[in-house]
DNA sequence: CTTTGTAATAGTGGATACACTCATACAGAA
DNA sequence: TTCTGTATGAGTGTATCCACTATTACAAAG
């Protein structure tokens, strides 16, 4: 179930969210893209109200950029600030494996291969949901913490980095899952030294930082768009 | 100017936003109250549609909890989501004091320095305001790192947390500063090794941690009330 | 042809109105 | 008395409306 949040919209401003939120992680709504509550309102048919609403929620995870009186636009990462999420992201997640090594019994191992298999298979398979399957295996790990509020702050920044990732492993021949070695997590995590273990899942996360960021560079991206856009549209 | 955001505000909601964060830090509005946004609309003036946006914004830097159909109350912290906050800070501010080494020269040691005075002046004055200058003196280390993303997120978790350390300073007789050892903070700094400065810091940000729990505890609180609170208005 | 001023239009922020939900209090039945 | 059903009121969620801002297109002046 990776990082997706679960669960029916209660209310209109929630189905809302979901549906942008879901729109700026598969990439139809693009960095630098405007959003207009009308126009959304209209297609999920309410008024544009809990549209606005939404839109708040989603500037405060930093997916959207609200000025006043000028509207939203969908946020453009620049590549600093790519770095900049992977960074925290590695010390929270190497926070979350080790606070989950006392967690990690055989059944949990077993399931960590699990994992690795599903992810290779995935890679193998095309790597078309490679990145679902990867975000399914950091967000097991994390899960193991027991720490929500841990957990919720490491999804929000794979969430916000995803559209990236898409177009990044849409456009390489062999997606990640070749270089990436996921097995070194698992194998710190089998050695049952915590310090380790964070220390190898913060390498691990750093690690896809400066390719990303290079792919990106090479295709003059981020913190504008990921395809062209009138210059008006950009941050 | 410890971790206040700045400037004026633009629109009616962000006027709300700012006047309901002050009163939630302030400890005007205590964890398990419910906040009707019909009486903070005539409070501030306006209609309670700014008011109900301010309180997305809120709800998502989880300072209130909002509940469909139910309403919005201050989201009172159990002791194990404080100890949580508290890990989270811990890695992200030694990821933020790592990452500032390099800009640590003889002016920013200085400035530190000043800070630490600061400090102490305000500890030895009764210690009302030795929270805000705790706060800076920490805002000024993660400030140096030059990563806003990081600034703002631990901004963030100082803010959660404040409410409880405000009583809990204001209920024991020295505040922590006798004990908190900024200094060591300061002197790890000094040695100009990144790695020993992160793990101090860490260490740091941890300490406080089981204090304030045991404080709260013995006073029965967090996760409820600060003040006493009819059972309905529990979280 | 470029520049500058102006009008038209699209879009935003906020207020109000209305329907619905939830909680409480109270009355009647067991 | 205790329990249950209902009524009432407060509060919430959404739609609609209005005033204001910003942007664009266009026209007149240079």
């Amino acid at each position: 179930m990776s990082f997706a949040s679960k669960g029916m919209a209660a209310t209109a401003q929630d189905e809302a969210y979901r549906a942008i939120l879901q729109d700026i992680r598969s990439g139809r709504y693009q960095p630098g893209e405007r959003l207009i509550p009308e126009t959304i309102a209209r297609e999920l048919a309410m008024s544009r109200m809990p549209v606005r609403e939404a839109f708040q929620r989603l500037a405060n995870e930093g997916l959207v950029l609200i000025r006043p009186n000028r509207g939203c636009v969908v946020s453009g990462l620049t590549i600093e600030e790519i770095y900049e999420l992977f960074e925290i992201r590695s010390v929270l997640e190497g926070l979350a494996v080790r606070l989950a090594m006392p967690r990690f019994d055989a059944a949990a191992l077993a399931e960590l291969d699990d994992h690795l298999v599903r992810m290779h298979r995935a890679g193998a398979a095309g790597g078309a949901d490679w990145l679902g399957k990867h975000q399914e295996f950091h967000a097991y790990i994390c899960g193991l913490s027991g720490r929500p509020k841990l957990i919720a702050r490491i999804a929000a920044l794979h969430i916000a980095v995803e559209p990236y990732m898409r177009v990044w492993l849409h456009h390489v021949a062999q997606p990640a899952h070749a270089t990436e070695r996921q097995d070194e997590v698992v194998e710190a995590i089998r050695t049952g030294d915590a310090e380790h273990a964070e220390a190898v899942m913060r390498d691990h996360v750093l690690r896809t930082a400066p390719r990303l960021a290079e792919f990106l560079r090479s295709r003059g991206q981020a913190a504008g768009a990921l395809s062209t856009l009138p210059a008006s549209a950009q941050i």
